[in-house]
DNA sequence: TTGAAAGCGCTAACAT
DNA sequence: ATGTTAGCGCTTTCAA
């Protein structure tokens, strides 16, 4: 019943153990330089007392917090629609829990929040943050460069520009030379996509593209265009990642080409709607028109009908890497900075197949 | 360039405003009992220097941290399967975020992780916590009531005992009176549920159940045992709230009853899985078999085929909730605890009206 | 109403 | 190798 028992201090501790504060400290934070009797007594003592070191007092003086912060662009509306967002934060929080550091989740809808998130960050309240922010008009990326708090985007940010950075590996040289991403490798996934298509024979390829103020659709977008680059400009059609989306794109698209033999979704919510509207319209699946999308978002791939072929993206793997990325950032102090070689690191993609192509 | 630029203390501000540090701080925390004109020469000065507390330092004197720990257990698949998570995450943020209180997000995965948090909520490191542990045998809960935090539950803890507390605004008086916990009214979501098939004239209703090691799938075989009271048992099936063990039970009552004419299935996973058993056996829904399933979970139930009438609950809306019971909690401070009314509260649900029954 | 001063619990020089 | 000491930036008595 009785909260907030004052929980014992290093003092208590030292005195419990018969030495200095410093002793005790030097002991908590690692040994070195402590005798190891020492250092058992001090062990025993902070045990015995069940002594945790007060974050607060420690932040005073060290100025380092251990913590990061992630911030996630709610608008981003994909990000509630599916696991995506549960599997990033998982990836994360391992990455970071195995760090010692803390998650500070920082949710943001809308301009407000916005202003909100840039004065947390700039308050110096966490040592770096895990940013995601996929549209090409959010001001949030600005802004956090702005607060000049050592951060690490997830997917390529809209102002990084040049779609040309999407090999694997590559540095862009963008408008903002400090910023530091992890993405998939959408480019090369929609080629694989596309390919496997092209691989059956299929010829007339169609291609239901995301909302392209994003840059995962674009560079999907950009996918396709590089396998077939003579695309009928009829056989594009501009999404926005929904089922809705993807079955009024599959209409107009059968409407416009009634010969098309593939379709290659930007992503499986829209190749989930686009299968409908095929077998409402007749056509089977694979047979008269092969269908893949993209992201393998499971609790939709494996139970459409047929079951979804699309490609898919470790979510979990790119969350474990921005972290990593930001915390070795942050070990190395705020000296040495724009030494980094890589400020893009593309993570690759596997060509799932199922049933429908 | 420049990392850290050392912010500007309140010692700063003072010196600008040419006024003592005492006197920023009380306009900093509300400006009671400063004159006007102060006031503003404070403001002003905080405004020009760019001025923001540091937390550490408060913290270290007020004891508050503004922070809340929300904790979720991981192996709760379920939780990563669907919107749930973020939903929910969404509502406690957007109410937190009211407060000014900051998110610490815990994500569990195993016993080790159990103890960190274990250790970090005891720490004394944020104000309370907002724990979610649906598991029966969870050690969590236990774990979090020994660290003397406050906190409020995700669902009824299995401990708390008692499907008698399921009625909405009830007040069980389980083995741990002080457990707060937030829950969706699943006994009475599945009464509406059975209700409305008895109201479409069946009479033979089949119910595919939960992992019973959760309170959710309990209470929702109690919903229905509520209504149907003389259940043939064979009428009723475990599942694990997984498509493939709806498929799987599906399969095995069709099986032992082939003359049931409709499901009930405790969430729409497993209904997706059940709608496809049926669909191969060549039975029509809801024409033949009516399918009801639970949670409304948007990217499965509109996308079933037929689309799938279920039991919808407002997920945003608990986490809302319960950070709003928390911080309620926070403000009276630790003196009066157990003087609190409702120790669970119940939200309603409403049945979703599609095609499959 | 305002200011002076005493810590909150810890780390990091600096002495020993 | 260990202890002493001076703050970190803030809130909060207590005096004025």
């Amino acid at each position: 019943m009785s909260e907030a028992v004052s929980r014992p201090t290093l003092e208590a501790v030292a005195a419990r153990a018969g030495v200095s504060r410093a002793t005790v400290s030097r002991v908590v934070n690692g040994g070195d330089g402590v005798r190891e009797p020492l250092v058992e007594r001090v062990r025993r003592a902070v045990e015995e007392l069940g002594y945790v070191p007060n974050q607060a007092a420690r932040s005073l003086v060290t100025k380092r917090h251990d913590a990061v912060a992630v911030v996630i662009a709610e608008p981003e509306t994909r990000v509630f629609a599916d696991p995506f967002f549960a599997l990033q934060l998982r990836g994360i929080s391992k990455e970071l829990t195995a760090h010692d550091n803390q998650l500070v989740l920082l949710l943001t809808e809308d301009r407000d929040d916005h202003a909100r998130v840039g004065r947390y960050l700039a308050g110096g309240h966490v040592d770096g943050a895990l940013v995601f922010s996929l549209h090409l008009d959010d001001a949030l990326p600005g802004l956090i460069q702005g607060a000049g708090v050592p951060t690490v985007f997830g997917g390529r940010p809209g102002w990084s520009d040049g779609s040309l950075s999407q090999a694997p590996g590559s540095t862009p040289a963008g408008a903002s030379p400090t910023a530091v991403y992890v993405d998939s490798d959408n480019r090369g996934g929609a080629r694989e996509a596309v390919r496997h298509l092209v691989g059956l024979g299929r010829s007339r390829i169609a291609h239901i593209a995301g909302a392209l103020d994003q840059t995962s659709a674009v560079d999907r977008l950009d996918g396709f265009r590089d396998v077939v680059a003579d695309a009928d400009p009829r056989l594009i059609v501009e999404g926005d990642f929904t089922p809705a989306g993807g079955e009024r794109a599959m209409r107009e698209l059968l409407d416009r080409c009634p010969d098309l033999d593939a379709v290659f979704a930007a992503n499986d919510l829209m190749a989930s709607g686009a299968l409908r509207v095929l077998r409402e319209r007749g056509r089977r699946v694979p047979d008269d028109v092969a269908v893949v999308g993209f992201d393998d978002m499971l609790p939709i791939a494996e139970q459409t009908d047929p079951p979804l072929t699309t490609i898919r993206q470790d979510i979990e793997q790119m969350g474990r890497l921005m972290a990593r990325l930001l915390l070795r950032r942050l070990r190395r102090g705020p000296g040495e900075a724009g030494a980094e070689a890589a400020t893009g690191v593309v993570l690759s993609t596997t060509l799932v197949r199922r049933a429908s192509a």
